[in-house]
RNA sequence: GGACGCGUAGCUCAGCUGGUUAGAGCACCGCCUUCACACGGCGGGGGUCGGAGGUUCGAGUCCUCUCGCGUCCACCA
């Protein structure tokens, strides 16, 4: 046992009455200025951490959900600083693709003409919500697509301000100095540099093939951005005509019936099987088509016999290629019927052609109807139209049904038709660590139900341009074959304004010239290259090769089949390896009616008043609840509980570290001073917690980290803190002081440190009235440090001694005493290993209870029997 | 149609490889006022763990079936 008086410390600042306010702003001036989150540029790669933060949509505002998922991302980051790593943690923007067009839009009320020459003097028009009812009865201003360029960055730039700002508020760790955007200049060249190589290697392509199509935006639509929708529809019967009567198909969509190329049937069906290899003749239009058998007709669907048009949904495209069909399309990029008559039903005659000319250029709908009228007209239509809903595709971003068309596409290869990449790709989700686990479950189910390559090409404007150019024959029509490629050196390149090498502007668009590629690259293909954009591949070898391949993906589990796949594609076809070690899956926001929140629906929280409101840290707290991968309800009760907790952190510090009357001399990290066994045994479940801690941020799972030490925490609060109070102030002496004041000490220290990655900004005010230097960089919690420092302590000492005092309370409670009122005795009978325990810390419980005595026994029958005394005039009053 | 997840107190959820009497917070009820904390403290009531079988000395936990909710996927004529 030491005797020597403890080491005087220069005094410390604990304020008098702390509190919350002002705290986000303060601590992140300080840490933006002390750089606390710069990454250090000298790591080598095993003492790096790397963050692939998702780049949040800059095209509205950020919502709850984003709060909560990029908390649960911070609160790893910040272990993982903890834990001695350099953490590579950088933001994005994703300002890139349709949602920013669309706002742009809207909110300028502007419209891109691509044929519309770039105007310099253009200025950026007064926002619509700005303008007088009169001013917003003008029509949308046609503007041209550099200028609509220049627009979509000057507005999310605006945005990007306000999304910082509010990141910082919540505190996170991310490297300011580090941002990018998916449309810089950067994220271009990464993304027509991977193409490049992508075509270089033939893992690109361009192809004219069907292609799903949005009839609004006049765009194709990859299979990761469609989306089912329930639809009302009806079967129509109707009636093809064969040499051995009628035959009866129905149909949802009797409009295409001019596009019809075939008929199919199931081979084993003996309804059909006379007709296969025979032709019949359609309604209306009179045209012959054969009879084909294929495994996917259903023989229990409809009549079992389908009409095959050239596109009415995908299944005509499985055919039409399959069995080697004819192309009849007839539906227009607009979603028209197609104005002029096709040859196919030139054929038909005249009544044919009459009734074409009743359908051209009308809406698909407009058709259908006029379809029906004319089939009921001539009786080949049996029965009425019978109502069904169906499941239908639509692009996620759409408003009417897509339509499928032929057109010349850029395709990516993603294992949608070969057998050897699909698995090689599966076998990068095997190798990923995901958390949790199972949702490589719904990677492997995306992967094994791809049915095409990845269609990348967009027919938008705000988007990362194909770097090609294609020369133009003597014929006036482009050279698709031939592509003339940018060189890497060159990018990045908009080959609708730039010329390729060798060629000069005159010769656009000309005989014997060159014209640029029209399209955008789908967003997708940016965003699926953030690992490589964000490490410097091809931009910074040196950090490239201190943060590559990356060790988290934090991301949403209902994007795992675009970003987190498409990201797994890129990596494997350009590094031959993973992205990222791991990733880590954060479910939705619920609002209390378990729907998900989202803007459409209007039930969306606005992030900062909430923050505003509870405090960063409170709002922390609840983000960091939700486990991983689990869908959380919005509940601001769970951030009233945050900010006690925050609030309570306060005053149980200024406790701790305000002990010794404010001279300094008793204040001691003396670990050698901590005798008392209930101060070992305190240290001891200490040591415990903090393992448990560790394993559980070890394996991503910081909800578990924040409940064990939450809970740790209160049970100190509540019952050690009340135990030790008397000694701490001296009532036994000052050894027994100093024992008292060095575990407190050690224990703040460390409970400190754990609360650290969820509540950065209370745990930083704590530590600031101190400690030197930031709590974020100072080491995680050590157990076996605690171990030493708890000697031979016996945690069941802490339990026992927090029982007996409970009950005192309890009998204090009862008789509606004040927690003050003397105790004249407390005998408690137990096992032996419990007897023994509470020995050990018999004084602290009397001091604590205020009891005259309290004694243990051992007995068979554990009872704790507490004795009041008579007036408030017992020891110590 | 296939797959995954979830059903534990009024509410939000812990309960990990099966082990005394199923836990926490919120809400509710009662009590205590200020020497860390009234933005507080102490205590209390409240659950046949969705249902039915089974394995086991022992099941909230493992197996089978079943019901409900959510989500993802699917070639939806």
């Amino acid at each position: 046992m030491s005797t020597a008086a403890p080491t005087p410390r220069p005094a410390w600042s604990v304020p008098e009455k702390p509190g919350l306010e002002g705290l986000e702003e303060r601590w992140g001036r300080v840490w933006e200025d002390d750089g606390t989150y710069r990454f250090d540029r000298r790591a080598e790669r095993d003492d790096v951490y790397s963050i692939d933060t998702p780049p949040p949509t800059v095209s509205g505002s950020l919502h709850v959900g984003h709060v909560f998922s990029y908390t649960h991302t911070d609160t790893i980051a910040r272990y993982q600083r903890m834990r001695g790593k350099a953490v590579f943690y950088p933001m994005g923007w994703d300002d890139n693709g349709l949602p920013t067009e669309r706002r742009v839009q809207n909110y300028y009320d502007v419209l891109c003409d691509p044929s519309l020459p770039y105007d310099p003097s253009f200025a950026v028009p007064e926002p619509v919500s700005e303008r007088s009812k009169d001013e917003r009865k003008a029509p949308k201003v046609q503007i041209s697509r550099r200028n609509f360029v220049e627009l979509c960055n000057h507005l999310t730039a605006e945005d990007e301000v306000a999304f910082e700002e509010l990141w910082r508020h919540l505190g996170l760790s991310v490297d300011w100095s580090m941002t990018y955007a998916t449309i810089d200049e950067r994220s271009q060249r990464v993304a027509q540099r991977a193409f490049l190589r992508n075509l270089q290697r033939d893992e690109a392509y361009q192809a004219e093939a069907p292609v799903l199509w949005d009839v609004d935006f006049r765009c194709a639509v990859a299979q990761a951005e469609l989306e089912d929708r329930e639809q009302p529809g009806a079967y129509h019967r109707i009636a093809f005509h064969g040499p051995g009567g009628d035959v009866f198909i129905e149909t949802t969509r009797p409009e295409l019936l001019a596009a019809c190329v075939a008929l199919v049937a199931h081979p084993t069906d003996e309804r059909y099987q006379p007709l296969f290899g025979t032709t019949v003749r359609s309604p209306l239009f009179d045209v012959e088509v054969e009879v084909k058998a294929h495994e996917l007709a259903d023989p229990e669907k409809g009549s079992g016999i389908a009409m095959i048009c050239t596109f009415g949904d995908l299944t005509d495209v499985i055919w039409w290629r399959e069995l080697q069909l004819p192309t009849r399309s007839i539906v227009a990029e607009n979603g028209r019927i197609a104005s002029d008559t096709p040859d196919w039903i030139t054929a038909g005659g005249e009544a044919a052609v009459a009734a074409f000319a009743q359908l051209a250029g009308t809406s698909v709908k407009q058709a259908q109807a006029k379809t029906v009228e004319l089939l009921a007209e001539s009786g080949e239509l049996e029965g009425g139209p019978k109502p069904i809903t169906h499941p239908v595709k639509f692009f996620e971003k759409g408003d009417r049904p897509l339509e499928i068309i032929t057109s010349r596409q850029w395709y990516l290869r993603n294992g949608g038709r070969d057998l050897d990449l699909r698995a090689a790709l599966l076998q990068r989700g095997h190798e990923l660590h995901w958390h949790p686990p199972h949702m490589r479950v719904r990677y492997e189910n995306w992967v094994n139900g791809l049915n095409g390559d990845w269609l990348v090409s967009r027919q938008r404007f705000f988007g990362v341009p194909f770097p090609i150019w294609y020369p133009v024959g003597p014929d006036g029509l482009a050279d698709h074959a031939h592509p003339i490629l940018a060189a890497e050196v060159d990018l990045p390149v908009d080959p609708s304004a730039e010329v390729p090498p060798g060629h000069d502007e005159s010769q656009r668009g000309q005989p014997g010239g060159f014209v640029g590629d029209p399209d955008v690259m789908d967003t997708w293909a940016t965003s699926s290259l953030t690992p490589q954009i964000a490490t410097g591949w091809g931009e910074d070898d040196d950090l490239f090769a201190r943060t590559f391949p990356m060790d988290l993906r934090p991301q949403a589990h209902e994007i795992i089949r675009t970003w987190l796949f498409s990201t797994a594609v890129r990596s494997h076809l350009e590094h031959d390896s993973l992205p990222w070690r791991n990733t880590s899956i954060s479910g939705w926001v619920l609002d209390p009616d378990r729907k998900k929140m989202s803007k459409s629906k209007g039930n969306v929280e606005t992030p900062m008043d909430r923050l505003e409101q509870y405090g960063a840290d409170a709002v922390r707290y609840w983000a960091a609840n939700g486990r991983p991968g689990t869908d959380t309800a919005f509940d601001e009760g769970q951030m009233k509980v945050g900010r006690r907790l925050a609030i309570k952190l306060l005053n149980a510090s200024r406790f701790a570290l305000g002990l010794g009357g404010g001279d300094g001399a008793a204040r001691t990290t003396d670990l050698s001073l901590v005798t008392e066994p209930l101060d070992r045994a305190m240290l001891a479940r200490l040591a415990e917690l903090v393992d448990d801690a560790t394993t559980a941020f070890d394996a991503y799972d910081y909800a578990r980290a924040l409940e064990r030490t939450e809970s740790f925490f209160w049970a100190y609060c509540d019952q050690y803190l009340e135990l030790v109070k008397g000694r701490a102030y001296g009532a036994r002496g000052d050894e027994a002081a100093w024992s008292a004041q060095a575990a407190l000490q050690l224990s703040l220290s460390t409970m400190l440190r754990l609360f650290a990655p969820f509540l950065p900004f209370v745990t930083e005010e704590v530590w600031s009235w101190w400690q030197d230097g930031s709590v974020h960089t100072a080491p995680w919690p050590d157990a076996s440090g605690l171990r030493d420092a708890a000697a031979d302590g016996d945690p069941l000492v802490f339990e026992v001694a927090a029982a007996a005092l409970g009950e005192a309370r309890k009998a204090k409670t009862e008789a509606k005493r004040t927690l003050k009122w003397p105790v004249d005795a407390i005998v408690v009978i137990d096992r032996e290993p419990r007897v023994r325990a509470l020995r050990a810390g018999l004084d602290d419980v009397r001091e604590s209870a205020n009891a005259a005595s309290v004694t243990a026994e051992v007995g068979e029958v554990a009872t704790i029997t507490v004795t009041l005394a008579e007036a408030p005039d017992g020891p110590d009053v």
